[in-house]
DNA sequence: TGTCCCAGCATTTTT
DNA sequence: TGCTGGGACA
């Protein structure tokens, strides 16, 4: 690694740290809670504490670990922590929660009761297997939804609980089912070497729980711990971190109780409030200089976040300038508030500003869209973080899947998923065949296949397709024994006839298939395991790189490399900022939205998802909604957000464009009705004339109409609540 | 067995 | 409005 400065002594680390920063980085040992406010420095003091512990001798890079959510953030932890002191750290345990789990049980594979060659399941090939095991139960998916039963598995594994665990469920059919599908599915995963997320997770602490030697191991090894975005720990995560720590160890956590945005994947906002009383010396300490925003920015903030109860408590404040008011535009209409945001854009850059600079926050994907379309009438680039990743795509997930039979036999989701990719005349009729044998002797689905072929159990087509397929796998895992993994690849993309399978596919996505496919070759030759610290056993290169595969899902889209606008949803955007931001769809029921607003806490998280998006913004905020949005194909009208009303007036500024309004136009509209109204009924409109009740909604003062008006081959919006006239 | 069409469905997402 | 998955059909 090419490091550009000489390392820094002690007090060149600590002068450009603010005198709370500083505090936090160079607290004596013991626990610590930093409140870590958006754009107070978090990470900053994160890494300055990495380089402030190694420098001053406090700890060895062997003594520490830092834990991350995301790649990203470790990748970042340790780039900067490595430029800070100038040399590559080594023997460190940096990384994410699952990356540290897996480290952790690749070593200790015998101890977690694990095969050595065991694959990681990751969320989609986790579905399939709950699907299966449904199945495999004869239960009617309709009741059991797979969608459901992963959730309730995963939530399970999030709280450490085991379906022995769960009782005898009496009186609870729902909940009894679920726990016999957990239970089924364990058994899969068990026999099948496979191991999903949240397995990671639980099993990693099971097994430093039931083993007091290792426990002991690696409480005297790590003697700092420290951990990003504490707020966004789950049950299992918590209880791993209080396990490592034991007595002695000293936990420094990093977080922000009012950025919690994932409670609905598992996270507890409480563990951050009960830190200090599970531990008795917890040092807490405010970061609250914002170094980001303008002072009406976080005015707006701080405002917002105020409303929600039972919060630790923080106010950011800036030295900075008061900047711009906060922007305001209420569009007539889904179409309008996108060229709206157009046209602020283009105004920037008009300016002088970058196309970089500018950030689009949208509550749900569905709303990129409209955005894109205005985007792209304008001729203007731009990026749409999320979506599907590299390793998640089809044709790359098949590919690996091959490997996977060739690393692991038993492999049943990597086997159903290309037994039959490319077509080779084994159908559905087959597989069950297959399945059935698996179950009936309690093998995987590929010896199953062996038995039956070996018997001539199988229709004499089937018996030949599946005899190819067997006969495919195990020459490709004679050959590979010896080759790079590179080559390895590649092979596996000729040998199982990929490219030709994805020529069938009609327009341009075989093409792209294709370059993936070569993409991943690329991958695999670009891949270096990570080096471990020369306690651990070396996995197979195979393994290590299937490992990454799920571990790592990959960039989203390929970087574009020209000036563009960002598009992402709000939680996308946690951690990034922009000089430029664009909050849309402000409306109730979206923003928050009406799911979130049905459950237990819901309300309060969508308010913080709104505020991690305002705190976003440095110099420029624009929040919008529109009167009117098609979603789904439907038109909705929602009044405006009820986080607009919690926002401090004085900061707030009413955009209007000047001159004549267009109006935007739309298929329909909605009127307040009055009197009663129904289907197919025909109303007159003061300016719009004659139209057709095509909706009613609701009764008395919330009943809404809407009505179809047809004129001239023109459509037209009319804002909400105008008038009608039954005819 | 493989393909095509239509009904049902649609927060947020990292690992 | 646009995708997915299951069932009907060739």
């Amino acid at each position: 690694m090419l490091l550009e400065s000489a390392p820094m002594d002690a007090s060149a680390l600590l002068a450009p740290l603010n005198p709370r920063q500083r505090e936090a980085v160079t607290l004596p040992a013991g626990h610590a809670l930093v409140l870590a406010g958006a754009g107070s420095g978090k990470t900053r003091v994160l890494v300055h504490r990495l380089a402030w512990l190694l420098q001053s001798g406090e700890a060895s890079p062997f003594g520490i670990m830092a834990v991350t959510f995301t790649n990203k953030a470790a990748a970042e932890m340790r780039e900067r922590t490595e430029r800070m002191l100038a040399t590559p750290v080594r023997g460190m345990w940096i990384g994410t929660f699952h990356g540290l789990a897996h480290r952790f049980l690749r070593t200790h594979w015998q101890d977690a009761g694990l095969p050595e060659g065991f694959q990681i399941l990751d969320s989609e090939d986790q579905l399939r297997t709950v699907r299966r095991v449904i199945r495999g139960l004869e239960l009617d998916e309709a009741r059991w939804p797979p969608k459901q039963a992963q959730w309730f598995i995963n939530g399970c594994k999030d709280e450490g609980r085991r379906p022995a665990d769960l009782g005898t469920p009496e009186g609870d059919p729902w909940q009894g089912g679920m726990a016999r599908i957990y239970g089924v599915y364990e058994e899969t995963c068990q026999r099948g070497g496979m191991v999903d997320f949240a397995e990671l997770l639980l099993r990693a602490y099971e097994t430093l729980r039931d083993n007091a030697g290792l426990l002991e191991h690696f409480r005297r090894r790590f003697g700092h711990i420290l951990v990003d975005e504490f707020q966004d720990t789950n049950a299992i995560q918590y209880a791993w971190l209080r396990l490592l720590a034991g007595d002695g160890g000293r936990l420094f956590m990093v977080g922000d109780d009012d950025q919690s945005i994932y409670g609905w994947r598992g996270a507890r906002i409480e563990n951050i409030q009960r830190y200090p009383e599970d531990f008795s010396d917890v040092r807490v300490i405010r970061l609250e200089q914002n170094y980001r925003s303008s002072a009406n920015i976080l005015d707006a903030a701080n405002t917002l976040i105020a409303h929600n109860q039972g919060r630790l408590g923080k106010n950011l404040w800036t030295e900075g300038r008061r900047g711009e008011p906060v922007h305001l535009y209420a569009a007539f209409n889904d179409i309008d508030e996108a060229r709206f945001v157009v046209g602020r854009i283009a105004k920037w850059v008009e300016d002088g500003g970058r196309r970089d600079d500018c950030a689009i926050l949208y509550r749900v994907s569905a709303q990129s869209r409209i955005m894109e379309e205005a985007l792209l009438q304008q001729g203007m680039p731009y990026r749409v973080y999320g979506g599907l990743r590299f390793y998640e795509r089809a044709e790359i997930k098949d590919a690996l899947a091959y490997l996977r039979l060739v690393a692991n036999r038993d492999d049943d989701t990597a086997f159903e998923r290309v037994v039959n990719t490319p077509v080779r005349g084994i159908g559905a009729r087959t597989v069950d065949t297959l399945r059935e044998a698996a179950r009936g002797g309690g093998v995987s689905l590929w010896r199953a296949a062996a038995r039956l072929v070996a018997d001539g159990a199988l229709g004499a087509r089937a018996q030949g397709a599946v005899r190819g397929f067997l006969e495919l796998v195990e020459g490709m895992a004679g050959r590979y024994l010896e080759m790079p993994l590179a080559e390895q690849v590649d092979n596996v993309v000729r040998d199982a006839r990929l490219r030709e399978h994805y020529d069938k596919e009609p327009g341009e996505k075989a093409q792209s298939r294709k370059e993936n496919l070569d993409e991943l070759v690329t991958a695999a030759r670009e891949f270096h395991q990570a080096p471990g610290d020369g306690n651990e056993a070396e996995m197979g290169e195979l393994d290590a790189f299937l490992a990454h595969a799920a571990l790592e899902s990959g960039e989203g889209q390929a970087e574009v490399g020209q000036d563009s606008v960002s598009l992402m949803t709000l939680h996308g955007a946690k951690g990034l900022e922009f000089p430029v931001v664009f909050m849309c769809g402000l409306e109730e029921g979206l923003f928050p939205h009406q799911n979130a607003l049905d459950e237990a806490g819901g309300p309060e998280e969508e308010r913080r998802l709104c505020y991690v998006g305002i705190t976003r913004a440095r110099e420029r905020l624009f929040l919008s909604y529109a009167e009117s949005r098609r979603l789904h194909g439907q038109e909705l009208h929602q009044q405006p957000s009820r986080f607009l009303r919690e926002l401090p007036r004085e900061v707030l500024e009413e955009v209007r464009l000047g001159g004549t309004v267009s109006r935007p136009v739309a298929a329909s509209a909605f009127a307040a009705a009055d009197g009663e109204y129904r289907l197919g009924q025909h109303v007159r409109h003061p300016k719009f004339g004659e139209g057709v009740v095509i909706n009613c909604d609701g009764e008395g003062a919330h009943a809404r109409v809407q009505v179809n008006f047809d004129r001239e081959g023109a459509k037209w919006l009319v804002a909400a609540y105008a008038r009608l006239q039954a005819t």
